[in-house]
DNA sequence: TCATTTTTGATTGACGTCTATCATTTTCAC
DNA sequence: GTGAAAATGATAGACGTCAATCAAAAATGA
């Protein structure tokens, strides 16, 4: 009935429960005869060991650092806030989440972060991949204190960390045109497309995705040339204006990158007749307001909330050495007007009097 | 540093430790000024009890049932595997997960089981709701004995149970609305509805919700009153065949129950020219292959892997009596062809060994 | 075979909470 | 002021693990 303990594995390994812990906490000094009786035995009773009891034995603070972008980026304000309404409800757990603000896009101010932060205590870190080889030794260095490392939103090289959370951005890329090639239901067109940046990885991908897409499905779609703006708004504003302005046969808009606010104004003021079809990305407050009112289509949506809360699973995950929990995998979530939740504000739910309806 | 423990609130209000002890868990025999002493230094302090420590002292299991209906139906099958793959990661943290299989559709079987329940040790339920008022007091009976309820999927009365986990219906028949109108973009056609009951509340509700749409949002589409088949895949096939024998004017389907696979052998039986627009419920093995084959364009689904984990979280919190952990809204999915996850079963990840790839 | 090293056993005190017991003090009614 | 009831204090063992110590036994090498 009740899971066995190290004290019945000792007994049914017939040693003594110091050497069954010695096997089991790799303190060395014991026989390869007694560490095959102990793990046969192990296997045998089905034993795990009690989590949290070792966890309560040791001590074991889970110390986290989140390394995120700082700025106006409506996205990562979001899983900033989703992350510290989890900071409050994991302290429970002896989990200590803590936030380090990072230059957007920098790999200078990465690589500093990196390094100072101080290792003594530091259990896992999260941080958003930039591509490039400047972070491949301070990440190193970092793993090699025991410090686990996990790639958020934006990928890093496989063996420069321990796991990746994020979408699959080809695919979101893909799921782009999939939805604009449909809703054009074999009319001619033109899509013109945003990106912030072709340093991107992701971005990259997403226009990847979506040209591959385009032109095996939806051949009569022509692709603009991507309005490369940084993911500034008033950049945005500027080059969507410009390119209406040069070609009226545009039929849609798809925005890889950010600065939607810029996009959303910029339809505002040309107010093309007919209206292109729009995807963005992100689910965020001017974005939900656009799709709301029929301004844009879709919103392709990667949930920051459900990442950061996934990003802290699969650190103490990690941390302890355990096997990864079952998690689905993390899908572009597609939004119309009709399936968005409730509220795009995750830390509405209070905090503090933790009073919120339970169900959702 | 240290989160503050119990020993610490009781110095703080002054008090020893038992009595502090008698506050938070309400023991009794406490006078109203050192209960007010008490709580005072647990604000002050911040204290939060160390709930793992307090289930390790009880040696508590939390004992969870799951009531599914048993039968061939797909997303149920797939809820259970991401069940029994929870239940072996969760055994480590004193979860135990079991699963009782129901009649499908019954209120009767679901009452004789919810009576049948070995109540002693039991902490909660989840159940997949069904309207109508016979569970009234079976389910409270099981309130009554301190054992928390969710339903799940489909939702009770708000008084009935404790929590709901699942999405919002309505809002999932807006969403096939939504696409199927969009798809269109301004031609007109006729939408050929099914509907497995509707007694089922679910069903109706995506119903209610699809015609809401269509009706403000894309007047030029017709519906055609909906096939009932009862979930059954002959059901489906035959009626299918006949609505489109009878009309060929038919440019969509959509189905709000299962039975997919009927439908998809009438549509390749048929195979009506131009081939119609579809939309179905739940991503399982052959809902997912017609995708890929592009004879459905559209699955909204609900994740059961993801409401299973969320329904045995929030249990937990239900019966910790904490407050609920943040949880995002569960949101009806849209998958295209481009952003289907990488597998369909949730059980690929090897429960054993755990030698999944962390990165997914 | 003896000295040395390696391996094992036995035990102990944390960690923070729960549960229980028993003795003591305070409060209250009469 | 007395007696009963209510409230409080003090303490101890358990939960399963970790981390450490010390003594005893076994294996090893010369």
């Amino acid at each position: 009935m009740r899971n066995p303990t190290l004290s019945d594995v000792a007994k049914a390994a017939g040693v003594s429960y110091a050497t069954a812990d010695r096997v089991v906490n790799s303190r060395g000094n014991v026989a390869d005869k007694s560490i095959r009786k102990v793990q046969a035995a192990m296997e045998a009773l089905g034993y795990v060991r009690d989590i949290a009891a070792a966890n309560l034995s040791r001590g074991r603070v889970y110390r986290l650092a989140f390394l995120l972008p700082s700025g106006p980026n409506a996205f990562f304000a979001k899983m900033r806030a989703a992350l510290s309404n989890l900071a409050a409800h994991l302290s429970a757990e002896r989990v200590d989440i803590q936030i380090v603000d990072i230059a957007a896009f920098s790999h200078q101010g990465l690589r500093a972060a990196l390094a100072d932060i101080e290792v003594p205590g530091l259990d896992g870190i999260a941080i958003v991949g930039l591509s490039g080889a400047s972070l491949q030794q301070p990440l190193a260095d970092l793993r090699d204190k025991g410090v686990s490392v996990v790639s958020l939103v934006s990928d890093l090289r496989a063996d420069e960390r321990d796991a990746y959370v994020g979408i699959n951005n080809l695919a979101a890329g893909r799921t782009a045109a999939r939805l604009l090639g449909m809703a054009h239901s074999g009319r001619a067109g033109a899509v013109l497309t945003l990106a912030g940046s072709l340093d991107a990885e992701d971005h990259i991908q997403r226009l990847n995705g979506f040209r591959d897409v385009i032109k095996a499905d939806f051949p009569h779609l022509t692709i603009l040339d991507p309005i490369l703006a940084k993911d500034d708004e008033a950049a945005v504003f500027d080059g969507m204006v410009e390119r209406f302005k040069a070609n009226d046969q545009i039929t849609a808009v798809y925005n890889v990158g950010a600065g939607n606010q810029g996009l959303v104004r910029a339809l505002e003021a040309i107010a093309p007749d007919p209206a292109p079809l729009c995807v963005v990305h992100e689910l965020v407050a001017h974005s939900r307001a656009a799709l709301e009112s029929g301004l844009i289509h879709f919103i392709i949506d990667q949930r920051p909330d459900i990442e950061a809360a996934r990003a802290v699973t699969i650190l103490r995950a990690l941390i302890d050495g355990r096997s990864k929990p079952p998690m689905p995998e993390l899908v572009p979530m597609i939004y119309v007007p009709d399936n968005l939740p409730a509220h795009t504000d995750p830390a509405h739910t209070d905090i503090h009097t933790g009073k919120a309806p339970l169900h959702d």
